[in-house]
DNA sequence: CAATCATCGTGAACAGTGTTCACCTTCGCA
DNA sequence: TGCGAAGGTGAACACTGTTCACGATGATTG
């Protein structure tokens, strides 16, 4: 709960379940998705299969705190990419974002499957308001808001709005004002969703291996619709 | 091999193989695509499992063969919705097409995750230069193709190419080129796999339910990058 | 200090899974 | 009438997730 009493057992059933999942996500990276198998991740600890039940409610519990945890990894590498650039232009640093993004997907394709690809189970997972799964999307998010926010203050949005009433746009963006706030112009939400769309599609393609029928590189073309998504939000 | 001699046991065969598969895709949408079983499969079609060994080498090959079908079913469609609306301009047949692509992904989420979702085994399925789900995948885009073509025969393509020199476009679509040739002038290829990842992006995040945390409707979104990329390739 | 109680780990077991093998029946063809 | 190929079976192997009764260890309290 509190980080104030260690208390010893805490710290050993801290360093199993870390250790738990390292080993699991290295079985993630050897073998995808599907290599994640209880009794090889206990093998790897060094424990019995049913041991690990102490530690997590089941295997999808497992995988799940894993993928918490990339999601946070993905966050950091994000937000270091804008530390790297932080005397730059907010909306340059964004790009910058973006492309860490990209970068870090095409080097991680068994976790960017895990993270984004289809929840496997129920197709579509279900997600509890508050759980830490969400906390971490929200986390990774946030992370964008912020280098917008910082450009947004400098530079008022004055670009044009999506052809929809506001009340309609309101009402259409509900969940993220519940999560988020009114920070924003509507139609900023809606040109950031258009790019965040837009450029997980493309990273998603070409992680899975889907647009090689048709080009060799993707990167011009990432490459173009960056620069095309963050200028609609410029001017 | 061909369908002249039918030849009595080669139909009993082909009917067990529509039985197997159509089995494999009853369990698909009932639990998704990891509840796809062989001994599932084998107990609902009466049979045992290793019987399944004399009609596909393995599950992986029945699951393979039943995504093969659905982009036949996916392809079907989406040729539907452009008989539908047959006497309309080929570039709004184009959307109604999409518009079908849509609506056929959130109403088959199951499947839609088996055929674009992350290649479960090793993260990148390897696609054989000439395996009957190419073809599938070939005959899909053809569709499009071929209302496009239409299109541009009318109005030949006069709007801004990409920023990139002829000879690296020709170069980054070599596998494009390589399988439909030069049908079409390079930035129309451009834009128009910039308009598929796009609205991928947007269907796949909506059938995964990645879009929830920001808005209640996709739609408003879908039809407005729509008709963006639509008009990309009309100017 | 001693008793107690939650925590942690184990081996056995159950119900599944994909796959291989030897064996047998059945069918088509010469 | 034979013969060989095709189709189907049950047993077996090596896995998987999960549950359970049991024992050992640790920390906490009387």
């Amino acid at each position: 709960m509190t980080t104030a009493t260690p208390s010893r057992r805490e710290r050993l059933r801290a360093e199993t379940v870390f250790e738990v999942k390292e080993a699991a996500r290295r079985l993630l990276v050897a073998g995808g998705p599907t290599a994640i198998s209880l009794r090889a991740i206990a093998r790897d600890v060094g424990l019995t299969a049913p041991a690990l039940y102490r530690y997590f409610a089941s295997l999808d519990a497992l995988v799940l705190a894993v993928v918490t945890d990339l999601f946070e990894d993905l966050r950091a590498a994000v937000a270091a990419a804008a530390d790297h650039h932080a005397d730059a232009e907010p909306l340059v640093r964004v790009g910058h974002m973006v492309r860490e993004f990209r970068r870090w997907s095409l080097a991680h394709p068994a976790e960017f499957a895990l993270m984004f690809g289809s929840p496997i189970p129920g197709v579509t997972r279900i997600a509890a308001p508050c759980d830490p799964l969400s906390d971490a999307g929200a986390r990774f998010a946030e992370t964008f808001f912020t280098t917008l926010g910082e450009h947004f203050e400098r530079h008022p949005f004055a670009g044009a709005a999506p052809d929809l009433p506001e009340a309609a746009q309101r009402d259409l963006f509900a969940p993220y004002l519940d999560t988020f706030g009114e920070r924003f112009p509507l139609p900023v939400i809606y040109l950031f969703v258009a790019a965040w769309t837009r450029l997980y599609g493309i990273v998603a393609m070409e992680v899975f291996g889907h647009l090689r029928w048709a080009m060799t590189d993707v990167e011009p073309l990432f490459e173009l619709e960056l620069s095309r998504s963050v200028g609609h939000l410029a001017r």
